[in-house]
DNA sequence: CCTTACATTTTGCTTGACAATTTTAGAATT
DNA sequence: AATTCTAAAATTGTCAAGCAAAATGTAAGG
């Protein structure tokens, strides 16, 4: 039954497979996680299910209130705002360090997937689209190996995936935002730390912008 | 036996205990932890005690290797570098929405604290000057209001507190964190973001430096 | 209609157990 | 003596059954 190939803990592929439903909204902001009954849904016990909610937990997606069970988190405009101006500092900076500190290759590799997607936008193929933008983003996060920095983004984003229209797949934005990573893209091969920051922070709140 | 007034759940109080060790060195970085032992040592069940474990994991104090359990998290000067860019980042950010949106309530509060800070320091009383310097750098942060912000910064400075010498508790720094201090307090109540910012983030590079 | 008392549900925690591993300690081999 | 192999002991991750305290829902009484 459980393809269980566990090289890993199962509260870990729990954790996977109520945030996919999380995402999916098949767990809406705002409902109940049910321990018992999604530990029967998964053929599990309560022990792994109620360590993958703490898991869940921590990342903010779900809160957790003392006797009342967890409950999917609800993000609301400020959580938005608050969250975007986090990404924009940080995202900013590791953007400034990958224009200093990419090697020729790195510089190769980002260039290579900014291609892709110039073509995915050109083929109006938005998935492929959204898969490559994150894909860009956490190619300039790895390069800058800020490797604390990369778990606070990672974690702000599984959250921002919590809101309805999440810029990162409002597609309204396709054009403009391929413009932005262009921009972004010409700062760091050009090594302008300075720019690339910037047009980094600019990309970001013009995503928050578009969430208005 | 227990003066257990739980009003929250025990693995919580329990999570609190660990961190003190952890952070009085009773549980030393690199170290082990015996579930069973700490479990007994606690007088809880294993159940508790994996989840306390699993708190301080998402926060960094630990690392919790697959079917070899959790160790201390050791910090090495790379990590240093990598939270203080952050911390830099981010508490500039809150001390610049500090001095534009602050009360005249809560200017007074700042000025308040920082007099006492001035107190403590001309009475050579570090561990007042350390607990009010804490304090002063919360104040900032919940004024300016960001709660993920604040969540984010609370954890990395929890992971500071895991290397011997942190500058936080440098007393040789106690002199020049004073002066870094008045500027930040001075550029707030002129309500000069951006002086406010470059002070804060001025105080935290300072901060780093004095580590090596 | 609102409050109080009672029944039900759910969480947080306990105890006991066990398979899969990992670690150790000892024996065998080079 | 050093290395490799090997069996025993210990530890993690999970299961199962159950219970007290708290929260929720419900029914009776004012």
């Amino acid at each position: 039954m459980n393809t269980k190939l566990n090289n890993r803990p199962l509260y870990e592929d729990v954790a996977d497979r109520l945030r996919e439903q999380i995402f999916s909204k098949q767990l809406a902001p705002g409902s109940w996680l049910d321990e018992q009954s999604l530990a029967d849904q998964f053929g599990i016990s309560r022990t792994p299910m109620r360590e993958a909610i703490k898991v869940l937990a921590s990342e903010g997606l779900v809160t957790i209130k003392m006797r009342r069970g967890a409950y999917v988190t609800e993000v609301i405009r400020k959580d938005l705002e608050q969250i975007f101006t986090i990404l924009s500092l940080l995202e900013g900076q590791a953007a400034k360090e990958t224009a200093t500190k990419a090697t020729e290759a790195e510089l190769n590799l980002l260039d290579h997937l900014h291609h892709r997607l110039e073509k995915a936008a050109a083929d109006r193929d938005i998935e492929q689209f959204f898969e490559i933008n994150g894909k860009f983003h956490e190619l300039i996060q790895e390069i800058a190996g800020n490797r604390w920095m990369n778990g606070v983004i990672a974690d702000l984003r599984k959250v921002l995936k919590l809101h309805r229209r999440d810029s990162l797949t409002s597609t309204g934005r396709l054009q403009n935002s391929l413009v932005e990573h262009r921009e972004i893209l010409r700062a760091i091969l050009k090594r302008d730390e300075h720019a690339a920051e910037l047009a980094m922070r600019k990309h970001l709140e013009r995503g928050l912008e578009a969430l208005r």
